[in-house]
DNA sequence: ATGAAAGCGCTAACAG
DNA sequence: CTGTTAGCGCTTTCAT
């Protein structure tokens, strides 16, 4: 049996294909004419063709969302806040992974030029280049950014604001009575790495506090990572806190401490950034800074739609939202 | 400018439409033609349309893969095995959230019905209604499921083989020395939590093992449920070992365990489920059973790729895949 | 190697 | 409220 289409619809309701077009997409027909159609269609086990559709329409309803990898997705709550606006507009999500995509950086341009989705969300914490940015901007589609286009890119995009979020948390320990604050650095090709650290580093001027580059642990967002930091800066006696530019690192430094023999945060404090789940279960409880993620994939989310109805007024803007310090137990006050 | 299509690259180059097409499909065409096409396409920036060729070749080149929630991924080499065999085979795959849509189980079936993927894999590890897998044998593409169908559901189907992970769980603190072994049961919702508890209540049997109503604890997945679980069984001063159904309970009962001065695995042992990444870093490193995540994914797609090379002699099975025994540090020889 | 023409399944004027 | 008609942008015979 082939698939039926909106013809052979017609024909067995006695109609022709423009009523049927028009009763599937809710416009009136005769009430005798809507039971016959409702028949056929079952009969015939008929589904309208979407590609047949979206070829005369020059439109698809479906967003794409691009992610850096499917299967390592920290950032969870973001989708949860993109699919949520979205949804409430009609519009379907569909992700894309570019590990997956041989093509690189540029895979995703022709889900963009070749009409299979109406508008693009690229989700990444990786630097972008700015000759991906240039591309971008020549897109048929709509598209905004998560995570920080570090230039004036000229594209809308939504991140942390990153640089605040470490500037709390040494201010914070700066309140507590820490003068001595070590840090873990990230990778240098994400973008969150160089605006924490610039937190870290003029935090540190801002307050006064001395400022030693050996204190600063280049490392990899990792436990294990964050495990061999700290024990290359138990060799510095006078620190009493350590920044971590990220959870997992702090629990990896945690842990290093611990079976070193140190107590935290009695011996030594330590703080990290996300507000992972994990982050409240490992012992001390850590203090952190909570990001905030819903609200990112919303605003990111709520951007595109704008562009999407073409309003005017949406600038190509970069949105920087503010996080949260989460105070716990893995600091001491001195 | 509006996009351009085949006929502006066509008039632009001095040929007509089906040559463009043919060129653009790999066919040979002669140097001039190739270079004034080339030209052409640059200059108009054209990019061809997918709609309009899925509609008259009837393919998309694409895979759905429907998950549970986009959000929460536990499972995530399952989608790498996935992509790699996929992908190998020219496939793209997107990826749909469940979660978002309101349309409830079947929402996935319109992606099946209406063109808009060639086929579909749902991966879920909630226990499947008969109903639905009715549903599933009547859609229009071919379709695989990861996580067990509980029934003989007639559907091309794979899973770990969840009792007898179990089995190997009870069998190992058996032969250390335990005898009196509890058990933390997951949520009844998951197809998952049967089968580990009919493995951990048959190998008891099997071992003549007392089995006792009252050491099974109902859980839900979580570590906080664990930690909630721990603080029942503690009640029970025989008992030597927990078997935790999965590793985030395992955890949390660790906690819970130690929070009250027990040492593990001194005065207790514990073990659990999956081989998530934390299970080797909480202390003490968490006994387990590892989760072939990869080959599942690879399983469900080289199945899925039969089906669609219209391959007889794929039947519709259920595919259960070993899982392998994780020794570490949580289990005290008696 | 190329062009003309038909058609994929649907929507959207237009005329009634 | 309904039918007729003309495309949407592309692929694919069938000729040449």
């Amino acid at each position: 049996m082939d698939k039926s289409t909106i013809i052979d619809v017609a024909k067995l309701a006695n109609t022709s294909k423009s009523t049927v077009s028009r009763y599937l997409n809710g416009y009136k027909v005769k009430k005798e004419t809507k039971e016959a159609l409702d028949r056929a269609i079952r009969e015939l086990n008929y589904h309208p063709n979407a590609n047949a559709r979206r070829l005369v329409k020059n439109n698809t309803q479906v967003i794409g969302i691009v992610v850096d990898d499917i299967a390592n997705i920290f950032y969870a709550d973001i989708l949860r806040g993109i699919e949520s606006v979205l949804n409430s507009y009609g519009y379907r999500c569909a992700y894309y992974s570019r590990t997956s995509n041989y093509q690189g950086e540029f895979g995703f341009m022709d889900l963009a030029n070749e009409g299979e989705v109406d508008g693009l969300i690229l989700v990444s914490f990786l630097k972008r280049s700015q000759e991906m940015l240039d591309e971008v901007k020549k897109l048929a589609i709509p598209i905004v950014l998560i995570g920080d286009a570090d230039y004036d890119s000229g594209v809308f995009s939504v991140d942390v604001n990153n640089e605040l979020g470490i500037s709390e948390l040494v201010h914070y320990l700066y309140r507590i009575g820490h003068r001595n604050i070590a840090y873990i650095n990230g990778p240098e090709h994400f973008s969150a790495s160089y605006w924490r650290k610039k937190g870290y580093e003029n935090t540190l001027k801002e307050l006064g506090l001395s400022y030693k580059e050996s204190w600063i642990i280049d490392s990899d967002w990792t436990k294990a990572g964050g495990h061999k930091a700290m024990s290359e800066l138990l060799a510095f006696k006078d620190i009493t806190a350590v920044v971590s530019s990220n959870d997992e690192m702090a629990i990896g430094a945690l842990l290093y401490a611990s079976e070193l023999g140190f107590h935290v945060p009695r011996d030594l404090s330590i703080v990290g950034f996300d507000d992972t789940e994990v982050s409240k279960w490992v012992y001390p409880p850590l203090t952190t800074v909570k990001q905030p993620l819903h609200p990112m994939g919303e605003k990111a989310a709520t951007g595109l739609i704008a562009k999407l109805k073409g309003e005017q007024d949406i600038q190509e803007q970069r949105i920087l939202i503010d996080p949260k310090l989460v105070v716990r137990q893995s600091c001491r006050n001195l």
